[in-house]
DNA sequence: ACTGGTCGTAACTATTACTGTTACGTCAGT
DNA sequence: ACTGACGTAACAGTAATAGTTACGACCAGT
């Protein structure tokens, strides 16, 4: 697979974020969490700005402004920040409609899709079982 | 996610070559796949000699070669074939290593680490489920 | 032993996605 | 107004997938 970091990046922002709000800061910038993460801003702010876009943060603009979570750690799950940044379906069918005059040809998409569903299924489920404060729960523990 | 079709066009490979056996055929050629699955015989000589190493197909060479299969269909299943061509995570972490003077950098890796295990655990207990032969059934009813 | 058909594989191109980077407009608090 | 930060466009670099051509290796059948 072309394993991306996306889902890494992304829970390790709103982790960052969630554990410097409770430091009793309001607000992080791009810059610090860039710097946690050992990247570049602008990747933090394209990645945030799809979780602003799916409601799990908010941003501030102007002097002094920032990032800071709409709603607690406890209450983003990962399939909340997988649904906000991942798009497309995990397993693709074939970029060119196979041959509709051979029978595998014919049927195999619509067998592949129900399956494909399946597994979907299982990795959502296993998303939407741990949240971002789990996470960074097991971040603080493991010292 | 950078959704690929090796997956799809392997699992299509296989079909089409059991069903082609179950007809009293010894060997497909992979034009004949190629033609079903409607791409170029080198993409299927190339994700079939990966079946090949993996042990779930034969290649005969020569003058009226081809490939057949190394067990039953129904003997193989898509954990079988996802582990035959697909190497990475399914989530990867960093690309630079996160700033490990900063608590969250420090301790991200191995916190995603546990959670990514349990996803892909997910992930192949539902490709274990399903095998080629139930999918063939499908292509076969679906009709 | 020759021929023909098929695999095995290298080499190249095109497409796509992700990542990193620079640059600059927009916005809001001081 | 000034300043600091977001929002976003634009571009380059990297990597994986996919498609294609080409050709050597191999072997069944004659």
């Amino acid at each position: 697979m072309s394993a991306n970091s996306r889902l890494t990046v992304a829970v390790h922002a709103l982790a960052w974020v969630g554990l410097y709000q409770s430091r009793g800061y309001a607000v992080a910038t791009s810059e610090q969490i860039a710097d946690s993460a050992n990247t570049n801003p602008v990747v933090i702010r394209r990645l945030l700005g799809e979780l602003r876009a799916a409601g799990l943060v908010h941003a501030q603009r102007g002097a002094g402004a920032g990032w800071m979570l709409a709603r607690d750690l406890a209450e983003i799950t990962l399939l909340d920040v997988y649904d906000a940044i991942e798009s497309g379906p995990l397993f693709g069918m074939h970029r060119a409609e196979p041959n509709q005059d051979c029978v595998v040809g014919a049927g195999i998409q619509p067998a592949l899709k129900s399956v494909y569903g399946r597994l979907d299924q299982a990795l959502r489920a296993e998303l939407a079982a741990t949240n971002v404060a789990d996470v960074l729960k097991d971040v603080l523990t493991t010292r």
